[in-house]
DNA sequence: GTGGTCTAGACCACC
DNA sequence: GTGGTCTAGACCACG
């Protein structure tokens, strides 16, 4: 089983988080479907590139949020979640960081037109960088 | 003086960042102009009720990036920033915080529509509390 | 030779204890008969639904307490206890769990009436349980 | 500020394990009130001689299930439990020991009445120990 | 093979 | 001083 995490050394984000995050997302996304076997603790660290332990942290904070099952000595499973407290799972995150967004923008007097805009040259510049990046 | 600063208590992020963040964003925004006294860092520990140490880390930094001015005897002022420095800046906090929000939003596959959506409702959402908040 | 196990798969108790404890449980009971040939490995496997390997440790293990005996090629019985030390242990492993029961409510200050209480509802509680259950 | 924990280090139950079910009895209990500083990881460690690591775990799970409150440089707090969560806290890790425990009595067919002799006897044991032991 | 616990120790960030 | 992250490694328990 493989997942793709991306790392970004260079951040301040502590490792576990991002990890955790990324995860996060691919469950709620439904690219990593219920009952799916995650690989094991040691077999992640090593394609992250870190310790084993901080990657128990990971399973273990994602378990103890009701996404992972985990048995000793045979692994971890994502949970079952229920399909109406997904897709609220799935939109909070993304509300959240429009919230912080937004709030930076009334900060400095951001008016509605300029966050629009704002918005609208980020995804453009995003977009571009994915189709850009699809044939890595 | 008296400056608006809100504290979350409940957030993760650290106090001095918190303060950090709004005084750049007063400062950039023009709210506090070229030249104004600050409160003393005890006054301004006060008003926030925390350290005064955190308050001096706040000064500190925000020195060094050359936002703030510091005169023996005196006090700390706002310093003298181009205009074109300070439009850029303005800005790139809040195309930070938004290509923040839209990385969250593609990695849990929402689309373009979606978060524009999004982001309307959290426009909404902010300007009526900021109306309704505004009579207190 | 059909034996009522039940896995509770939520539970963090190991399988091989879940299934010990059940075991013991039903001997001490004198619900299995000294004598009694037990479901070979697999078959019990199978039917609790886990591995053969878990279900050679539970025989082992009870066989290491003196609870059962295998002979070679016929299968796993059994064994003969002494009725005085049968009596005691029914008794043990329940007085084992009261004890654990009265430490959490001693810990929490619970009065001893209070006590009684709750043992009276739960034991209501589970009666109810069973003869409804009982028609499954 | 002082805590009373008490470890067995006989016991298979897990060190970390045993110290957050003292803990969370005292909280729920009111013996830790709301805004209670705690000691500082280190101290716990040294005085219930273990790795801070190990205290460190503690006060993030319960900080996790939203008993404690931490902040950076500043140490660890209890947090405000609302009273009727409170209340039914304290009585449901009560409640589910004796469930267990009755679980435990069923299993070996004890009468209803012979599993409150048990508790009876229990009580009178672990109460006389506590009057015993109090002079301590 | 799997995960779970505990350890020691380094280094950083915050107040 | 406080807590937070990450590391390496030992040893145990489970299937």
């Amino acid at each position: 089983m493989w997942i793709p995490i991306q790392i970004n050394e260079l951040s301040a984000e502590p490792l576990y988080h991002q990890i955790e995050v990324q995860l996060r997302a691919l469950i709620f996304s439904g690219q990593l479907a219920e009952g799916t076997l995650l690989p094991s603790i040691r077999e992640l660290a090593q394609s992250v590139k870190c310790s084993v332990i901080t990657i128990r942290r990971v399973y273990q904070d994602l378990e103890n949020e009701g996404l992972l099952r985990t048995r000793q000595g045979t692994g971890t499973f994502v949970a079952k979640v229920g399909d109406e407290v997904r897709d609220q799972q799935r939109r909070s995150a993304v509300i959240e960081a429009f919230e912080a967004a937004v709030d930076a923008g009334i900060r400095v007097q951001c008016s509605d037109e300029e966050m629009l805009t704002i918005l609208q040259e980020v995804l453009q510049r995003k977009r571009q960088m994915e189709t850009e990046g699809g044939g890595e």
